[in-house]
DNA sequence: ATTGGAAATTGATTTGCATCAAGGAAACGG
DNA sequence: CCGTTTCCTTGATGCAAATCAATTTCCAAT
């Protein structure tokens, strides 16, 4: 499966400086909160840095010296065991921020799936300028506590739900964040492939196109084409998501 | 299962003060980057409140006006399913915070599994708080990022581990736990049942009572009287944590 | 000590998902 | 446009953990 850019630039050699107040995501999370000066510093230390994909921007154990915001792309967070075994923690949207869940190092390791860009901020800068904007601090703070909520309902998810309850409460998640984008709620394109979402979900690709498939058959979805989804009933779906009945 | 208070003292019928200077987890994560005069500010808006075993401290939805640390005993952390799958996302002990993961309103459920103390904060007064110690805001940011790497884990343990693995990465933590208090790291309390063991691990009681009597049959564990674990070698649980060969 | 009730263990059976194994459908490069 | 590759789907079978069903053990109160 190749993902190719939309605008198939020339990727960025090395890493360029970002002028923020150009930025396609300024008014992401993150950035929102910053006034027009306050941004201007942060670029004074951010830049920009492309990515292939299905290359990997750190790995879980590295020392956790940048932070990101996503620009562009689609990027898997993810911890592996031993014998190779793969859970994804996350997926990262364009105006997504990478880089919460540290401490000296990364907690997990982060890869691009499309080719991405990223904005990248060296961690001690970024800590530097919490001193004098601690308004970014609570910014990061509030986050950080959407985040673990988020987690939260993954852990319910994988714990107590069964196969079709985690892919319509997969489904359902993809449809209110492209609502939040101001994209259509019920035509949802799926950006990644059937491996992503079973290692996302705690499954198996043979699984996740079954279920799929299961969900076609009964009509509570419609697959079109390059892998859109459509969903005629969101309350149906949101019904699927915690009681498979 | 009972689980009497150590020291049964009378239950505080209601809220009353709380001496921070004078408290036995003065020390915690939480408060330990206070100085004696930021503890005193803390006290004025700090009380002290406490829930027999199976009380509900506050249910997932509630409006969240407060946050706490326990002093005392064990709490649970746990989300349900409209059909009463119980998922439980953490435990507490004392010294723990209990209230990072929520907006507006709290994201799960807490209930006291034995007897517990609390230290309760008014989150208004809390976040005021902030606004003068951003060094307090900063240790919760921390405390943040901790909380996200460990519901990371928690995430690889419920997608990919098996039943042996989730019990040995459990039985590890609580050594883990038990030694960063100061206690005997192969030489582990459990203070919870089976079934609270098996909403946590996504299992079912049969089945943590299976695992455990393999890991007893195999010497990986010894287990005494009041449901007191050993662990004669702690690199051989961690290897069984990650690879249930 | 005795006892009653809750919790833990163990056994028998079922089941949902994983694994193994082919086909079939898109997507890309030439 | 065609061939190659990769991804997706579907089918057959196996297995780890769930479910159903008794005991047995552990405690706390008498």
């Amino acid at each position: 499966m190749q993902y190719p850019l939309k605008d198939p630039i020339k990727r960025w050699s090395d890493s360029i400086p970002a002028p923020c107040a150009a930025c396609g995501v300024r008014d992401s999370v993150f950035c929102s909160v910053l006034s027009d000066q306050e941004l201007q510093r942060l670029s004074s230390f951010a830049f920009n840095v492309s990515q292939d994909a299905r290359e990997i921007i750190f790995s879980e154990g590295d020392s956790a010296d940048h932070l990101f915001n996503v620009t562009e792309g689609l990027v898997k967070l993810y911890k592996l065991l031993p014998d190779g075994r793969e859970q994804i923690t996350g997926f990262l949207f364009s105006g997504d921020f990478l880089g919460i869940a540290m401490n000296d190092t990364y907690a997990y390791s982060a890869e691009a799936i499309t080719p991405v860009r990223l904005c990248r901020f060296n961690r001690k800068d970024l800590e530097g300028m919490f001193q004098q904007t601690p308004h970014l601090e609570t910014r990061m703070l509030n986050m950080a506590s959407n985040e673990l909520a988020q987690a939260q309902d993954q852990i319910l998810l994988l714990g107590r739900k069964t196969a079709k309850e985690r892919l319509c409460s997969f489904l359902l998640s993809l449809s209110q964040r492209s609502e939040r984008r101001g994209d259509s709620a019920t035509v949802i394109p799926i950006p990644m492939g059937r491996e992503a979402i079973a290692d996302y979900l705690g499954l198996t690709t043979e699984t996740v196109s079954r279920t799929f498939s299961k969900l076609k058959k009964e009509n509570s979805i419609l697959v079109s084409k390059g892998g859109i989804v459509e969903v005629p009933d969101l309350e149906l779906l949101a019904t699927l998501a915690e009681d498979s009945s």
